[in-house]
DNA sequence: CGGCCAACCTGTGCGC
DNA sequence: TGCGCACAGGTTGGCC
């Protein structure tokens, strides 16, 4: 479930119950994610304190009293599931990998079907430079996304724009459902090479972006199959998509008469309008 | 360095 | 009902 605003989501649901609490036990039950998974992770996490959850692009850094920081990713298919204090924790299922029992009895349990998630451990001192992370963009966010950043790294660019986009050096958190709906709102053609963007469109685009994100974390992220959010509830975004998954259905913009058209771009879907993206 | 593809996995849905 | 194929929210190592 994973782009940036499930990431966040997950995050928020995550926090209340990890934060500024004692990891009881911790197990994992998978040698390997789309990594090694450390051969310490128990004896680490186990009876150390959580003291902070942060999410970079699509990872949560789980912070540690001890400087440990663990990092996740949830890849395609993972999730996360909470099991309060007082309800009765059920037993494995199938594809979780990791669990944490809290000192207050709350189970957290990671769950990925196809295991292109991965945890793995660094450091608070060491974080910003861990393999994973110091390459990563600029959150979309945040201050260091702003048209002077787009512009300058679209312009060295010469593969659509669309590709662009879901390139986390360029920036942090996107995927192919948010690329894909704000090139829709933006007017751009998926297909544009980046750099024959203008500084109009570059203009445009960044709060277009910035909107979008927004949008979907108040709404609980998209969900596509199961669970969303880590209290089971849905998130609701996915009702508001105007091009993704929405291939042969007419477009939304006013007065638009044509259909959502899909093409295939570095192996993934993109979903646009033909009519109003050019 | 930029760009492209295959590969990593399992599950699901659809056409035959 | 079963089989085979296409496709799925991500990332990256290897190769031009």
């Amino acid at each position: 479930m994973p782009e940036l605003p499930e990431v966040e989501t997950v995050m928020r649901g995550l926090a209340p119950i990890l934060e500024n609490t004692r990891i009881a036990k911790a197990r994992a039950y998978a040698p390997k994610l789309r990594v090694d998974i450390p051969k310490d992770f128990d004896v680490r996490l186990s009876g150390n304190l959580i003291t902070r959850l942060i999410r970079r692009s699509k990872y949560i850094l789980i912070e540690c009293e001890d400087g440990l920081v663990a990092i996740l990713h949830l890849g395609m298919s993972g999730r996360i599931n909470i099991y309060g204090a007082n309800s009765k924790h059920p037993p494995r299922a199938k594809h979780d990998h990791i669990t944490l029992l809290t000192e207050n009895g709350d189970l957290v349990v990671f769950n990925d079907a196809r295991r292109f998630g991965l945890l793995v451990f660094s450091t608070v001192s060491g974080i910003d430079q861990h393999a994973l992370i110091k390459d990563i963009g600029p959150e979309p966010l945040g201050n260091g996304f702003n048209s002077a950043h787009l512009a300058a790294g679209l312009k060295k660019r010469k593969s659509p724009i669309k590709n662009s986009l879901l390139d986390q050096k360029l920036v942090a958190g996107l995927g192919n459902i948010y690329v894909c709906e704000a090139l829709w709102r933006a007017g751009i053609a998926p297909t544009r090479l980046a750099n024959t963007l203008t500084a109009v469109e570059i203009e445009a685009l960044v709060p277009i972006i910035r909107t979008i994100l927004k949008e979907a974390i108040a709404a609980g992220g998209s969900t596509l199959k199961d669970y969303a959010q880590v209290s089971g509830e849905l998130g609701y975004f996915q009702h508001r998509f105007n091009a993704y998954g929405r291939e042969g259905e007419p477009c939304s913009a006013d007065g638009c008469r044509a259909t959502i058209q899909r093409i295939v771009q570095s192996n993934r879907s993109t979903f646009y309008c033909p009519t109003c993206q050019t």
